[in-house]
DNA sequence: TTTGCAATTGCAAATAATTGTATTATAATA
DNA sequence: TATTATAATACAATTATTTGCAATTGCAAA
């Protein structure tokens, strides 16, 4: 891998906005400043950032998978499929758990951006008192 | 929810092929009986069939989502990103830990089929021999 | 049987993501 | 500097998935 000016350019635009981008949202972006970059560049640009863990992607539920900084300390997200709210949860509750499943299966996890779906505290007492099937 | 004829059909077909299928798969066999079904009916039927937790949805990693039947005992995956191979890991590795998130954040967690990557036990061997960057 | 209503479906179009190929840029080396 | 190899890129085409809308269908009540 070599120095890639998308790679830096996204790489920055993810270390500045410290938030989960879509790749329609970083291609917007990175085209005020290279206005003639490619979509797919972008894609494989990311894939590249992914691969070498600079980057975590991730499904968050909401139809375009999320691109984020991998910071030093990693964190997770539970996502409620009701209301669509979003948890964030750190890396040591998931530590133990990738440690365990690590020695049990020899077997080196490099998924650094956990997303579980569920439901959350209050929709939980939605549900209850609705009329759900 | 009513009694969707796709819906059923689909479930039959997971059930007699336990495996993991895409939704290409799924509509290709699909059409052998109602030939004049149509890809996003498919998608859609799969989505309430997810939704009811008949049947789990998963990224393995190979381009499509890939779709099961949940039977009595879930599993999990971990796939290894450098030559493909898939372990299975069984629902009591994870179960645990599942708890924990639901106990420590009030959060019902519905993800049912976990797909972790990383590099498997043999690959490691030959990463460590090779020139990897 | 008929009717009303909401869920399901087909179709077409839009969006999201991937891939093949040819070209260009970069780094290493002769 | 010229040559070579490889990574990155643009572009086009393909595949995967989602969505809007109108037509159809299943279910329950009339």
């Amino acid at each position: 891998m070599r120095n890639s000016s998308v790679d830096q350019i996204i790489f920055e635009l993810l270390s500045k906005e410290h938030a989960h981008l879509n790749s329609l949202q970083i291609y917007n972006e990175i085209r005020k400043i290279l206005p003639a970059v490619n979509q797919s560049t972008v894609y494989r640009s990311l894939d590249r950032l992914v691969k070498n863990r600079k980057v975590s992607v991730s499904d968050m539920g909401t139809g375009a998978s999320v691109y984020e900084k991998i910071t030093d300390g990693y964190h997770h997200h539970l996502v409620c499929q009701s209301c669509g709210n979003v948890l964030t949860i750190e890396h040591q509750d998931i530590e133990k758990f990738f440690n365990s499943i690590e020695t049990n299966n020899q077997f080196k996890v490099y998924t650094n951006h956990l997303v579980l779906f569920g439901i959350c505290k209050d929709c939980q007492i939605n549900e209850t008192n609705g009329t759900d099937s």
